[in-house]
DNA sequence: ATCCGGACAT
DNA sequence: ATGTCCGGAT
């Protein structure tokens, strides 16, 4: 990837900018007053910018790598993702001639499976229609999966410093507060938002501004508590001037978690073990896991008190029924909790043997819904497969299981409670 | 335990 | 407009 300094560090801006009047900041309407916001932005970025490895490069293709890691993700936990991936697709064409299980399985535990998919059927569209070249106009960026329009003109400004707005997370909140209508704070609307990025935007430099807009709501303008003495911009900020930059937030909609119990089921037939591919549209679509059953209704009918377990016939039963194989169920040996989205899953995790004297050879159909693909797996390609964050945490535990009882036997497989692991 | 964060479908 | 998808940091 093209490396060097992409944002060359000019000396700092020393002029000052003249003290601004008393009224709302319409930067449709003043155009020297919007060239001062943008210095003293830019200036004030060039002194503060964190580094990252995204910003060390101009590579088009390394900066949308970043960008989609980016989404809903934050920066420490993308860093060491985004150079594996970089080091493993150094480039389009080879993002594309990847398989589809190594991209998932290089973008395991980051979250947002859907991501990967879409990132490298975009690879896969850019060498088929675009000549391997990461398009430089919005409307083609768009049309491609998994880029929508701040993606598109992040790529826009930060690769190829053309002068296309973004709105996202951090920018947004500083335009909020920024621009935020004295009558009606709360009232702004991204269609307003977005129009006003691209009017605050300007014509040269469209990178280090962009950058540094985003950089400021990471860094000074924040939701909580935002330090508005340490702000380049408060002079022109609507809110700042009214004292009401606090009651300008980003409101969190406040869905509460729904608890789930799970039984996790490591079925085991000879050297193998059975693993599950999970269907496109829900919850980890396209990563492997263990066969799962949600037993809330069971144990909300049994009561609280209870033991979440359901009896091993009735788990042995429900294993027949949806994967059509007869099974025993073994002890258990894990659990943990898992918060996803807006569900609190308990995961109790059962050994189990099939029961059938004759071995079932390719997988079983999974019926059930939720469910695309089986595979009996040895243990040591566990590795190699795109697993659940859940699925993961299994997998170690059931190995080191297997290691530390080596001669586990069929007939020692006894059904019992579950332990507190707590 | 709560907070944080874009694309896409509906 | 609203809901869904994820995991790590705090």
């Amino acid at each position: 990837m093209p490396r060097g300094k992409p944002y060359p560090m000019c000396r700092a801006d020393k002029r000052t900018a003249s003290r601004t009047h008393a009224g709302a900041f319409d930067p449709a309407s003043d155009g020297r007053r919007r060239a001062a916001f943008q210095r003293r932005l830019i200036a004030w970025f060039r002194r503060h910018a964190r580094s990252f490895p995204w910003r060390e490069t101009r590579d088009p293709y390394a900066i949308w790598v970043s960008e989609v890691m980016l989404q809903q993700t934050q920066t420490a936990a993308v860093e060491p993702f985004f150079r594996r991936f970089l080091a493993r697709f150094p480039d389009v064409a080879t993002l594309a001639a990847a398989h589809p299980d190594e991209v998932l399985r290089h973008w395991e535990g980051l979250g947002y499976y859907r991501r990967a998919r879409s990132l490298h059927a975009a690879a896969r569209q850019i060498v088929a229609l675009h000549g391997g070249r990461i398009p430089d106009d919005p409307e083609t960026l768009q049309s491609l999966p998994g880029i929508g329009r701040y993606t598109a003109g992040a790529i826009l400004s930060f690769a190829f410093d053309r002068p296309a707005p973004i709105l996202e997370a951090n920018s947004r909140r500083v335009l909020r507060r920024l621009l935020a209508d004295p009558e009606r704070p709360n009232d702004t609307t991204d269609s307003f938002l977005w129009q006003s990025a691209e009017r605050l935007l300007p014509s040269r430099q469209a990178a280090v501004y962009n950058q540094a807009l985003m950089e400021l709501g990471g860094l000074v303008c924040l939701a909580r508590h935002p330090r508005c003495r340490d702000c380049p911009v408060h002079d022109y900020c609507n809110t700042y001037r009214l004292g009401i930059q606090n009651e300008v937030a980003g409101i969190s909609s406040t869905t509460r978690p729904t608890a789930v119990q799970e039984l996790a089921i490591a079925i085991r037939q000879r050297r193998a073990v059975l693993l599950l591919r999970r269907a496109e549209g829900g919850r980890w679509a396209g990563m492997w896991d263990f066969p799962r059953l949600d037993i809330t209704q069971e144990v909300a009918r049994a009561g609280r008190r209870s033991n979440p377990t359901p009896p091993a016939d009735r788990v042995e039963e429900s294993v027949r029924r949806s994967l059509g194989l007869p099974i025993r169920l073994g002890p258990h040996f894990l659990r943990f909790r898992h918060a996803v989205t807006r569900f609190r899953i308990t995961v109790d995790c059962f050994l189990a043997e099939v029961s059938s004297a004759e071995t079932i050879p390719a997988g079983p159909k999974p019926t059930e819904p939720g469910w695309s693909e089986a595979a009996w797996l040895e243990p040591s390609s566990l590795e190699d497969i795109p697993l659940s964050s859940p699925g993961r945490r299994i997998a170690a535990a059931l190995l080191t299981h297997w290691q530390t009882t080596p001669g586990e036997t069929p007939e020692r497989l006894v059904a019992s409670p579950p332990r507190r692991t707590r």
